[in-house]
This record gives C-alpha cells, sequence and structure tokens, in this order.
DNA sequence: TAAATAGTTTCAATGTTTCGAATATACTAA
DNA sequence: TTAGTATATTCGAAACATTGAAACTATTTA
C-alpha cells in the first residue's frame, strides 16, 4: 500500500487541479461572502447553468464545496475555510507581485 | 484592458495549475527544507533527470521557485515562503480529511 | 581543444481538461 | 399526471499536460 504522504501529495495535487481554473476560483470567492444558489450565481458570474455546474461538480468532488438543497434550489458553500485562507495568501502574494511588477516596468518606462 | 481582479484570478489559477501534480509539489516540499540541485532532488525524488528538469520549468515559469548557479550545479529554492504556507495549510485539512474518512471507515467495518 | 558532468529543450505519443449542445433527473405546482 | 423550473450528466471536439528519448547548452577539468 501506498504511505500515507503520497497520499497525501495526491490529493492536494486533486485539489490544486480543482481550483486552476479561474472561473472555479471566482466561484470560490464568491462562496467565501456566504452561500449561493446556482441560478443566482449563473449570474453573478455570468456563466451558463450547464457550465456553472459542471464547475461545481469539479470543486465538489474535491470536498471543496458542499450542498444543500431547499425546494428548486441547492446551495452550495465553501467546505472548509481555511481552504479560503489558504487561497486568500496566494492571492496576497500575487497581488504583491503584480504590485512589484508595475513598479518595474514603471523604472523601465522611465528610463526608456 | 481587463481589470486587476481578472488579472489575479488568472494568475492564481496559474499557479494552482503549476501545483496541480504530486511532483511538483514534492518538489516543493523538499525545497521546503532549504535549495538544493537538480542532480541531488533527481536522485532523493527516484526521477529522470529530464523529466524533474520539466516540472522545475514549470515552477519557475509561475515563479514559485528561483535558481542560482554555483559553477556545474543549479540550485533550486523556494522563491517565496508564503506560498509554502498556503501548500501547509492545504496539506493541514487534507490530513484532517484523511484522519476523519479512517474514523468512518472504522465506524463502518465495526456496524458491518 | 576535447571529454565529462549538470541541466535544459524539443519532439511525438498518450492522456486529461474544457467547452457547448443535448439529454436526463429532481422537485414543485396545477 | 403533466408542465415547468432548477440542476446534473453525457458526449464529442479542441486545447492542454505529461512522459521518455534524443539532442542541445553551459561549465569544469585535463
Amino acid at each position: 500500500m501506498k504511505n500515507v504522504d503520497d497520499k497525501i501529495f495526491l490529493m492536494h495535487a486533486e485539489v490544486c487541479k480543482a481550483m486552476a481554473n479561474p472561473i472555479r476560483l471566482k466561484i470560490l470567492d464568491a462562496l467565501g461572502h456566504g452561500e449561493q444558489s446556482v441560478d443566482v450565481m449563473a449570474k453573478s458570474l455570468n456563466l451558463r447553468k450547464a457550465n456553472l455546474s459542471q464547475h461545481l461538480a469539479v470543486l465538489r468532488q474535491r470536498g471543496i464545496v458542499a450542498t444543500r438543497r431547499d425546494g428548486l434550489h441547492i446551495y452550495y458553500c465553501c467546505a472548509n475555510s481555511k481552504m479560503l485562507k489558504a487561497c486568500a495568501i496566494l492571492r496576497e502574494v500575487l497581488l504583491e507581485q503584480l504590485e512589484e511588477g508595475g513598479r518595474l516596468t514603471k523604472q523601465v518606462s522611465r528610463r526608456g
């Protein structure tokens, strides 16, 4: 049997794969503010329902989001706030990089 | 021009893509303990050099690792410790899920 | 300079992800 | 039961990722 570390690396890669799409990251970001129905998300993110549903399925399969049905509507929420925390840290780094990049670009154009 | 948020979601997805592979996560984990040469990593991770180099290129292109040459050797290190922090949080969640799963399995088999 | 070592890149085969379109399922109301 | 709304699944095509093998570049040493 495979050891626990290898299993964790595999699971970790699966989670990253699930997050490796800008639409799915927007979905997670939206769910960070509270649960939402597919319908509402489709409108606010401007996506076809079928496509949104496919992305939600990916997140569901990896246990990143959880669902609750209420009548016709299915409400999605983030399954674990620590995952949002991990996302937030990465975004922090990227924002820094973006700012850094902007500053460098300005310096270069000032020189050119 | 695309707005900053969209750009961040795209960059974030790129970073997740780069991390969405168990080999690359093992590489990052190894680099968490300090810089290492390709040669040493190839041996410790039991990978062909060409393949390791391909994975390192993915991490390099996304700015996740940085390099330094010293003579014949090229040393890789993690470019930003916050990224390791984000990885650590995700692994924490996954370890919890794995433990939770194990506990449930035991309960089920006790009942069965 | 040639040979050796460390690392990278390119190519082609194979596998995976993404999407829209069509189809299917779950629930509600008439 | 039928119709209607909300969501999910399946399929096929295009785009993308992963791999080993071979060819390539950079550095050191003789």
